[in-house]
DNA sequence: AGATCAAAATGGTTTAACCATTGGGCAGAA
DNA sequence: TTCTGCCCAATGGTTAAACCATTTTGATCT
């Protein structure tokens, strides 16, 4: 019948104000606080209680602080950084396993090859094939370190060919969180450099054929067998 | 070759000791801080700053604050709250649109069920076969209330039946933002929840054959079909 | 003009006190 | 004895005032 009273921490009822105000459009983006000492006043409260209130949005990624003269809480552009942070804490508590990470990858990731595949520009292609080119350029040479962000960098692009910022979130983040520990057992050979070549011609040539289903059954596999150098390393 | 000198707020010093002891097990979920008056002493830095560290540790879902005596930090199950509200905001932003996530959905929902079929065991399939059972009493008696509460009991149930915290997570948590949104929107009526039943008998004999593909494209086309009545009420 | 330094604005920290909530114990009534 | 009501102490929540550290601005000197 009655629902408990909420109790109400003043900081919080400030945080919800400039949230409120933040998400409504009231302070876009690049916008400027005023300095504590006049927010302070303005909310009636003390200093303490509203660089509280400050902290808390601070972590959620709604603001930023500078230091110094003109310094203040700026209004930040919302993005993953937050979601990113929660998700390795939620991998280092061992709540979350690579292997779950790395299973969820594996399907995931061919779901999201296939989208960009039917909405690949021929713009698209052409960038994929230059960063291809670079990749070669990078074997031939050696240069395993450019080879790795390469390759990286191409994975990501395909990410942003689905037009999905969803898809891209949990790619980048599933990604960044797997090679986090797993980059320590990354041992970059000739032999396994070639065979990220071979799988991306073949990704490249499915998706210029529009070949939605071939591009996501060539990557599932390069994932799979990722994956399972990994684990066969690291059991 | 020199990294910029960290800039170090002393409050997140604290967090760091802090969220450190917590990640390696030395404080335990459950076990209990010392009192804010003690912290202090040991950090030695002034109850201000420790209060800022302490809002921090909160807002990471790493910590749970209590009132009165024998109140103070307890060290939170590390959850995924957290990533729900951080992805609330990202939509709430507009960075994200409900168009966005459920196009998301449609693609996960699809390896989801393929993968509960898989490894669903036959106390997974009696388990819903009963509340099946249920959802068809509801709808016999009208009550469409609990049938949407028992609908959504059946997705989170096969998100178990995944055997793994990524898909279980991720379904819950576009599940949950899409339906923040759209439920003004949800005309229940006979139709649509008998169609909604018909949807799972199919389903739960495609995962007693074992057949992950079929129960795969059953779920994909329903929730296909929610997409496609949800934008077409709402464009 | 350019270099140098001082001043002011602003966030970061400290201290000391008081308020509010909560749980336990104690005294008195039933 | 057992229940009720009250008070007390521990603990988080809040306030106030001061000082420190960083950074920009601009005035001054060369």
């Amino acid at each position: 019948m009655f629902k408990r009273a909420k109790q109400n921490r003043v900081f919080q009822d400030v945080v919800e104000q400039i949230q409120d105000a933040i998400l409504t459009g009231k302070l876009p983006p690049g916008s400027k606080l005023p300095a504590e000492r006049e927010l302070k006043e303005m909310f009636n409260t003390s200093r303490g209680t509203l660089r509280e209130a400050l902290r808390v949005l601070e972590q959620k990624g709604l603001i930023e602080i500078k230091l110094g003269v003109n310094g203040g809480a700026i209004v930040k552009q919302i993005g993953t950084d937050p979601l990113m942070e929660s998700l390795a804490l939620l991998i280092q508590s061992g709540n979350v396993s690579l292997a779950h990470l790395s299973e969820f990858r594996i399907k995931i990731e061919g779901s999201l090859v296939e989208l960009a595949t039917e909405r690949a520009t021929p713009q698209d292609i052409e960038k994929l094939e230059q960063m291809q080119a670079r990749a070669r350029h990078c074997y031939d040479t050696r240069d395993w370190e450019n080879f790795l962000k390469t390759d990286e960098a191409m994975h990501t692009y395909i990410g942003t060919m689905t037009r999905n910022p969803v898809f891209q979130f949990v790619q980048k983040s599933i990604h960044d969180n797997i090679h986090r520990y797993y980059q320590d057992f990354l041992p970059m050979n000739r032999e396994r450099t070639l065979e990220n070549l071979t799988d991306f011609d073949k990704i490249i040539a499915a998706m210029k054929s529009k070949d939605g289903a071939a591009a996501s059954a060539i990557i599932t596999d390069h994932v799979q067998r990722f994956h399972d150098k990994m684990t066969g390393k690291h059991p």
